[in-house]
DNA sequence: TCTGTATTTAGACTAAATCTAGAATGAGTA
DNA sequence: TACTCATTCTAGATTTAGTCTAAATACAGA
């Protein structure tokens, strides 16, 4: 079963604050992909205190680096944030601009695939096309 | 056999300029992948005349749309530029940050693999890890 | 040659992200 | 409980990538 945000920040080593596990609870129930300023616009009112914009940035890069979320580079300028709870790779419906989720396993597994002189640690998917519309 | 710079655009329907040209060929002759402010510093010194940074951002963004270069986004915050004379991928060598086409024929095709509701116009895969170093 | 449109230029401007210095927090210890 | 020290957070300044603006230039078509 899942793990809570809490659990999460605990397992992968991140000292706990509450603007840390707000932010890593806000990531994890959206199935949004937010930028650092729409991030600090949805979290700010969960806390008792202000939230500076720097706080945002810092603990966006602490729990990339402690990979806890992933960065979503989908457009050029502006860097995106998603929960790292599954593997996963990304669809962006070119016309709304909307970013879905694709898990690893309804793709083959190609880390392998560049042969023995790359020592792949991780690699990502991006699709760009239309959704079909299902209404008839 | 392959293209000119000059035939490309021509074929793609950029009308020519000096400057365009002139990038075209830069990105066209590089294993780089090199970001505008260094397009701007290799490309200037070849033009009789000034280059301006919004002519390089201009330009970028003309052959970009026009289908003769691609954008790379491989780290936040930087975008990078890519002669897009053949399918291909990225590997990134994260202790040098060096960029690797990767053929699309090393890979299978996934464009299909979404299935029926995604309309899938392109599709491009990072790799990230090292390299192999070949000294015995 | 003339005219009108597209392109280029320099520099102002905007937006994303980082940096800085001081204030607040919190864990460990006495 | 109170004290200390290291870490984190805040507000605002700064940096950097990229866009915008207005005027100058280039160029195709008549």
């Amino acid at each position: 079963m899942s793990l809570t945000a809490k659990e999460l920040l605990t397992k992968k080593g991140v000292k706990m604050t509450s603007q840390r596990l707000v932010i890593t609870e806000y990531l994890m129930q959206t199935l949004e992909h937010p930028t650092a300023d729409e991030i600090l616009a949805g979290v700010a009112e969960m806390l008792p205190v202000p939230l500076s914009r720097a706080t945002v940035y810092n603990t966006l890069n602490t729990l990339v680096d402690a990979g806890v979320i992933r960065e979503v580079l989908t457009e050029p300028g502006r860097t995106r944030y998603d929960a790292n709870t599954f593997e996963h790779h990304h669809f962006v419906d070119v016309k709304s601009g909307k970013i879905i989720d694709i898990p690893q396993e309804m793709l083959p597994d190609i880390e392998k695939a560049l042969g023995d002189k790359f020592k792949v640690h991780s690699y990502t998917v991006t699709f760009y096309g239309d959704l079909e519309d299902d209404k008839k």
